[in-house]
Order: C-alpha cells, then sequence, then structure tokens
DNA sequence: ACATTATATGAGCATATGTTCATATAATAC
DNA sequence: GTATTATATGAACATATGCTCATATAATGT
C-alpha cells in the first residue's frame, strides 16, 4: 500500500483503472464551468418552489399586477411580493408601474419556454 | 366601508374591479392544477443543487459509476450516494449494476433536454 | 395636510436541504 | 471464513428557504 501524498486529488478506486479514464476525461470535457453550473442553479432553482411557479405560470397568460397574483395563487401579498422580488432579482419576470399597481411580466422567451417544457415533462412522466 | 364575511376569499382591492376580472379568468385558466405544479417543482428542484447538476451534466456523455462521479464532480462518496438516491428516487437517473460497481445513467431524454435548455439559457443571459 | 389603496421589505421563526461522519451492505478475491 | 473495494444509508448538524407579522414606502384622492 503506498502513501498518498497530500496534493494528490485521485482516489484508490475504479475510477483510476486506465480502461476507465476515458470516461471519466469525457465526463470533464461536458461538464460546463462552476460559473455555469451556478447559473443553472440559480435558474432551476427559481422554478423550484410552487408560489413563484404559480406566479410564473399565471403570467403565462399576461401580465398582472400583486393583488391579482394574489388572487391567482392564493396567497398572502407578503408571499407574492417576496417571491417577486426574487424573481425580479434572477431576471425571470420584469414590472412597470401602472399607478398604484405593479404590474409584472415574463421577463423573457427562455422563461416561458423553461416553464412549458417543465410542465410537459410533468404531464408525461409517471402516468 | 363594509364588512368582510369570514367565508369571503376575495379582496377588496383592484383584482376584484371588473375591468381586471377577464385577467384573472385568463390566469387562472392557464393556471395548471396543483398536482401538476407539484411535480414540476420536484423536477426542477432536483436540476437545482450544484451536486445534482454536475452529476447529471457528467451524465450527458455518458453512464458513469458511483467514484467516476466522485472523481469528476469533485464530491465525497457519501455526498454522490446521497444525491445519486435523490435523483434516482424522482427518476432522472436509472442505476445498474457491474459487479462492485454501480452504473448511472440518465433516465431519459427529456432528462437530457432540461439539462440543454438550462444551460443554453444560462449561457445566454447576462453576458 | 390626512386617508386609502397597493406594494415592498426587514425580522423572526419553523421547516427543508446538503453535507459529514460513522456504519451497513454488496460483490469479489483470498 | 476474512479482507478489500465499492456503494448505500441513518443521524447529526449547519445553512438555506419561505412564510408571517409588522411596518415602510408609493401613488392617488380628499
Amino acid at each position: 500500500m503506498d502513501i498518498k501524498t497530500e496534493s494528490s486529488t485521485h482516489l484508490e478506486c475504479c475510477a483510476t483503472q486506465e480502461t476507465n479514464l476515458c470516461a471519466i476525461d469525457a465526463a470533464e470535457c461536458t461538464l460546463p464551468s462552476d460559473e455555469i453550473i451556478y447559473k443553472v442553479t440559480e435558474i432551476f432553482s427559481a422554478l423550484s418552489d410552487s408560489t413563484r411557479l404559480k406566479i410564473l405560470s399565471s403570467l403565462m397568460a399576461g401580465e398582472l399586477c400583486v393583488c391579482e397574483l394574489q388572487e391567482v395563487c392564493e396567497v398572502s401579498q407578503s408571499a407574492v411580493s417576496h417571491q417577486l422580488r426574487l424573481l425580479r432579482d434572477r431576471g425571470l419576470v420584469r414590472a412597470r408601474r401602472d399607478g398604484q399597481r405593479a404590474v409584472y411580466r415574463l421577463a423573457d422567451d427562455h422563461v416561458r419556454h423553461l416553464i412549458v417544457i417543465g410542465i410537459e415533462h410533468a404531464s408525461e412522466v409517471e402516468e
């Protein structure tokens, strides 16, 4: 049994065997950068809460103000506002003022696309 | 000022005004059922953690065993196994035994599609 | 100025989540 | 049987998350 140097990041397991190195290389090439990975998780995590998903789904039909979203999604005004702030910060929705109302809409077709794909997937799996 | 009945779910805000009722109706029609909403959040939340996303991205290039994933994703064996269990439970990956190794692969093209879209979106936004 | 309506936000709290550590299980070789 | 390698999993713990409550801000009307 040889001594592991402190700098070695490799493990003594099947992953280090010759026959498996090409699989690891291929995977490492496919794996996006940490920066991209982070951005993707930010997008998906924005879509991974029921309140936010309801808000976004509601906005698929057209723009709505906060209290309309409150009605449709059946959550408190505060909860809607908090989640809208998160969605704004992550660039998934945009807001405009209309007098006292703050009217929200989906930011772009990317968002629309992701929601559609998600719903399609959910509808097809486990039927 | 009239008294709110306890049974009333409606609020005295702009959402209840005639001019806005059709927007609410449209949104309510677009909004998927709670069951679908739940399934969609389950899918997106599975994709919203960096370890899991690295695992899934790695598997885009082909199947890998646990210790290979451990190498590529640079996380502990325990962390990989725990996350693989979650991904298995949610139907995003499938496993097969190969001697001592447990070899994992993406479950289907839906998963592949979602990851690709997510990465595309992340790559295009904020450049 | 004050009142009303709509929205935003900070603090606090309860729950969810992801990791580590220790240990259990499985497969193979001796 | 024991030893080794690979994987799985329960418990504990720290952090993250989403809500409520109270309050602040903004826009309009009087």
